[in-house]
DNA sequence: ATTAAAATTTAGGCAAACCTAAAAAATATA
DNA sequence: TATATTTTTTAGGTTTGCCTAAATTTTAAT
């Protein structure tokens, strides 16, 4: 499988949670920065390898096959993030890109022997899940900050936006995974939220409360 | 630069050892198991980039700009291998063809932080050196077991072939970086030799004698 | 010094993955 | 419902890196 058909399938995978009956040429071409003519003529090429399920101006839909491999993709990605945040010292805000490029290696004994190295981690530095081998998915029950009322405590589990500028921010503001966070007021005119997070107050506005998950 | 670009470059730095006034376009293509064409296309390619030094029917050189490249590349190759064998549990015969994947990630920082990672090492699990950041190599004084005559003592520090059938038979055999081995007698007919590494006596073929180096 | 053999280059093609522009289909609007 | 807009597809190009086959140059052998 080459570079490309991996990057297709991750993406449609991403993106059939916004769009369970189909996502579009236009859709996706936008999610990967190329035309939608591109889109079209890959998603042909994935339909003839069984990969995906395609009926032209229907959009795409992954078959079973196209999901295990997406998943498998979506493994080694989650593996090596957790690898550069652990065992190497980036940031929360780097580690995408260079796992981007990682999770195109290929090789099976790599990605088993990371998971051991990595003490086979249930889930990444963002709070995501990392399937296993097979391609089986644990998910948390997850809420978030947004959803929490004043005297609620969060442990912080990950986030939703992963625009460097965001994560920046996450990191200036010492906001990490397993961060506990507790809610002290809301304020009702804009919905921001004061809370306490290592013995320090702050104030997150309602698009950062939206963006940060916790396990309550 | 591409992944292709890189491949030659890194090649030709290899051979240009063996071929100090020139890499044909032959050695080269059987080297990247390509054909001469390719090879020809490529060069005439570097040469426009100012990486390499081309002269139709009389072969290539590096520049000094191309051998720079080609000793970033090798420096990433050589830190992944060393992590495959430290810190995975990879084999000797098992490293060269994950890390012919991983040496062509982009990402300065990753490349930084895993030197830190292993410790600065300065060599390779093969004994061979690892470049700084510069492109700067130390260089060793290494000999073949060939050249050793009986009574002498030397330490392994690495290997000329690379093929899996090879690295396999040192697993094998026990043969690792660092072991010592007592030359104990050669046979004149074969110039087999009789060596002792770790209490074991063990015969070693000419061919065998000529693949390990060590220091003395 | 010729000629034969080997190495190298040129010329013309192919597949992957992208593109633009035009045609066709689906959706929204009057 | 008819028309306008948007989305999607098709058709035809481009670049990269590979190929084969033919032409050229170099090297080796008689």
């Amino acid at each position: 499988m080459t570079f490309s058909e991996e990057n297709y399938l991750k993406s449609i995978y991403s993106l059939q949670k916004e769009h369970p009956k189909g996502v579009s040429t236009n859709v996706l071409s936008k999610y990967l920065d190329t035309k939608p003519a591109s889109a079209t003529e890959m998603i042909k090429k994935l339909d003839e390898k069984g990969l995906v399920h395609y009926q032209p101006y229907q959009g795409v839909v992954l078959k079973d096959s196209g999901a295990v491999s997406a998943l498998k993709i979506i493994r080694k990605h989650r593996l090596w993030e957790t690898f550069l945040a652990n065992k190497l010292d980036f940031s929360w805000d780097e580690i995408h890109d260079v796992a981007e490029q990682l999770e195109h290696i290929k090789s099976d004994k790599l990605i088993r022997e990371l998971d051991k190295f990595l003490g086979y981690p249930k889930h990444d530095p963002h709070g995501d899940p990392i399937p296993d081998e097979e391609g089986n998915v644990i998910k948390m029950e997850k809420k978030r900050v947004s959803q929490l009322n004043p005297g609620d405590i969060g442990t912080c589990i990950g986030v939703n936006d992963t625009s460097s500028s965001f994560l920046q921010f996450l990191d200036q503001q010492n906001i990490r995974l397993g961060s506990v966070i507790h809610i002290l007021s809301v304020q009702e005119f804009d919905k921001s939220m004061t809370v306490r997070i290592d013995d320090r107050e702050l104030l997150l506005s309602q698009i950062a409360t939206e963006h940060i998950y916790v396990r309550v």
